[in-house]
DNA sequence: TTGATATATACCTATATAGGAATATATTGA
DNA sequence: TCAATATATTCCTATATAGGTATATATCAA
């Protein structure tokens, strides 16, 4: 079996570094693909196969405007990952936890000196 | 070009479901790798290779006791991912995005509609 | 020492990319 | 209608899995 595929769900479309780019030029705007294209400057044909598995899972929208297709993204979909990683939270606040961490970066780099 | 390495960092890694699934189990307490199958269900080669994936990232570490590995979660380094996604919070919260959104869910119903 | 237990690793295969290049499709304007 | 513009899609290839099975390694217990 391979690996799942990219437009499974959010957590494995933006696990590809280009995608994640494309989602922090486009949040909060609206951009056509070439302006995309000439902010990031990748061929078009990777600009719009990449917003095409962003697409597919929902993290951004495209309208047609002319002979234009501007793209923007759903932010809301960004939740899903967001509330996955929230339940851990805990666990990486002040607590124990933490502490433990702390104090074995401490011994490593004591251990390290020797 | 393939894809990514599961190994890059952890948005790779924790892009497979049966990753996520093992940090959920270990999230706050340690388990041998046996106690982890008997758990979640899987054969024992595949809980191997999986948490070797979580290790290589430092999403999970593994200390030696006696003849078993007890594995644990590194909550802090989830931050990673928290913290790319909570960049982009103020566009799902309530404010006029996700109105245009409420906006655009009711447009594309009345328009199914006629 | 030896069998049993716990875990990791090697090997194999089907599959799904990501990127590049070429091309198709759609729309506009003259 | 036709050339130009904007974007999507197809085709190709190298690569990296994920899962299954078999096996290697390490440690304990008698």
């Amino acid at each position: 079996m391979a690996r799942s595929k990219t437009t499974l769900d959010p957590f494995n479309a933006i696990a590809e570094p280009r995608r994640r780019v494309l989602i922090e030029a486009l949040i909060g705007k609206e951009l056509t693909v070439n302006q995309i294209v000439d902010l990031v400057g990748w061929n078009q044909p990777m600009v719009s196969k990449h917003l095409s598995v962003l697409k597919q899972v929902d993290l951004v929208s495209e309208r047609k405007e002319g002979r234009f297709r501007v793209y923007r993204v759903n932010a809301f979909q960004l939740k899903t990952i967001q509330q996955w990683v929230l339940q851990f939270e805990q666990f990486w606040s002040n607590n124990l936890d933490n502490l433990e961490e702390y104090l074995n970066v401490i011994q490593k780099k004591e251990v390290n000196n020797e």
